[in-house]
DNA sequence: ATGTAC
């Protein structure tokens, strides 16, 4: 199809509805970052077709080809206008995230401990495809607990503190998760993997504050420059997976009922407001608590490492998914409106005062967590006033460079030399998997965040560097 | 992202 990009300012484009498009594409990026997008605009189009959409079909620097909607979508649809949810735009990774912990010492402290700290997480961090996990469970009775709680759950059991669920998005638990909506394969596939990294580019890191552009927001974020950190990348693993593929193949049959066609059997969806839409959304909120409930329980694992090898303490900044689709009301031509806004690819990032912001950073914005490419940087941004795209920004940098080619143009072991050589301790879990997440794989993260902030979707807070990492 | 294809 031939696309028209409108430039509307050096880092937002427009494309004007056509065809079925019920609003226009709106695509926030560099000239030099759309360039790698021309094919995800596509996907951009396909979704501005879907029943109930508001406002544009939006999508963030970092955007890339993904399953219906690209990575790096937002999409929201008016739940009282017919409004479609998609498992497409969350992704199979539900509630995908990151999260950051701020240590009590800064890097010349912490170095004659870490090589301690590294080996200590590389036993202690289970990654890599398939089961493993640091918690346990008793049975199926906790799995449920876990859906319905989330870290809220971990940090009653004692795997966490009071900080844990107050810095951390919807308190630790969204309250709407529908365990009856989360298969028996699901299930299986879930409970041997809390607290488990899982693999691609889902880490931990250590890393130290490298830069700070706000120290007053950073300070309230409980960040100084040198300070050393630990983020945490990571999702809902299996089950989640599970979920959004029951999810879409219910949807793909039920369409049809609801007399919705979509360009692309992708972006298979039913209305909010349908037995299936509401199915998802429940079965989706479950594997958002699950997510949250796995980092929390690495964080705990983390803690332990901290404290026996360094005896360092840990407190979180924040955590915030960035695939999840959320009910939330907004202001549209004027009216207040109750929405679903698909993130896929895309942190939201709430602007200061916020109600949902824990009190004491509510005057700053929305932490914002963006995980770098491995042996690059990571960046902490805030939410801003007037943020657009229902206040979202980017996520990280997208790949350019697939797998096999990645693991072809570097081995591992070379690889693992260069970082070490550039200071970075490195504990991957297969040589192979270290390849395929070689740095030239990605996108530039800062030119990513760049066009972020210039798009008025954020503004950074502080740039964070690895020390060592932690991957599957 | 993912028991890396049902």
């Amino acid at each position: 199809m031939e696309l028209t990009l409108v430039e509307e300012n050096p880092y937002r484009f427009r494309i004007e509805p056509r065809g079925d498009m019920r609003v226009p594409g709106i695509v926030f990026a560099s000239h030099d970052l759309l360039e790698d997008a021309e094919k995800s605009l596509e996907q951009v189009v396909n979704v501005a077709t879907l029943p109930g959409i508001v406002g544009a079909s939006y999508a963030m620097p970092d955007i890339h080809w993904g399953y219906g909607f690209p990575i790096g979508g937002v999409a929201a649809t008016d739940v009282d206008d017919g409004g479609v949810v998609s498992p497409g735009g969350v992704g199979f990774d539900i509630s995908c995230g990151v999260r950051l912990l701020a240590a009590d010492g800064d890097r010349r402290s912490l170095w004659p401990a870490l090589p301690d700290v590294m080996d200590g997480l590389d036993r202690a961090i289970p990654r890599g495809a398939g089961p493993g996990g640091v918690w346990h469970l008793s049975g199926p009775g906790e799995l449920e607990r876990i859906l319905d709680g989330g870290s809220r759950y971990a940090v009653e059991r004692g795997h966490g503190e009071e900080r844990d669920l107050t810095r951390c998005e919807d308190g630790g638990a969204v309250a709407d998760a529908d365990g009856a909506q989360v298969s028996g394969r699901a299930r299986e596939r879930g409970l041997g993997q809390v607290g488990s990294l899982g693999s691609a580019n889902h880490f931990l890191e250590v890393q130290q504050v490298a830069e700070v552009y706000d120290e007053r927001v950073a300070a309230a974020f409980g960040l100084v420059r040198d300070q050393v950190c630990v983020m945490i990348h990571c999702g809902s693993r299996g089950l989640g997976h599970q979920i959004c593929t029951d999810h879409v193949r219910a949807m793909d049959r039920a369409m049809n009922r609801y007399g919705i066609t979509v360009p692309d059997r992708q972006l298979a969806c039913t209305p909010v407001d349908s037995p299936e839409g509401r199915a998802y959304l429940g079965a989706m909120a479950a594997a958002a608590n699950y997510g949250r409930a796995n980092r929390q329980l690495l964080s705990d694992a983390t803690r332990r490492i901290f404290h026996r090898a360094a005896r360092t303490r840990l407190s979180l900044v924040y955590d915030v998914s960035h695939n999840l689709a959320k009910l939330e009301t907004h202001t549209v031509d004027g009216a207040r409106r109750r929405l679903c806004v698909h993130r896929k690819g895309a942190t939201r990032a709430f602007p200061p005062w916020h109600r949902e912001l824990p009190e004491d950073i509510r005057e700053f914005g929305q932490p914002v967590l963006i995980p770098g490419t491995m042996g690059t940087a990571s960046y902490v941004l805030a939410g801003v006033p007037g943020g657009d795209a229902f206040h979202s920004t980017c996520h990280g940098a997208g790949r350019v460079m697939s797998r096999h080619q990645a693991a072809r143009t570097v081995a591992g072991k070379e690889l693992r030399a260069r970082l070490e050589r550039g200071g970075i301790a490195v504990r991957p879990r297969s040589l192979r998997g270290l390849a395929e997440e070689t740095p030239e794989a990605y996108k530039d993260v800062s030119a990513v965040v760049e066009a972020s902030e210039g798009a008025g979707l954020c503004r950074t807070v502080a740039r964070l560097v690895p020390l060592g990492v932690v991957k599957g």
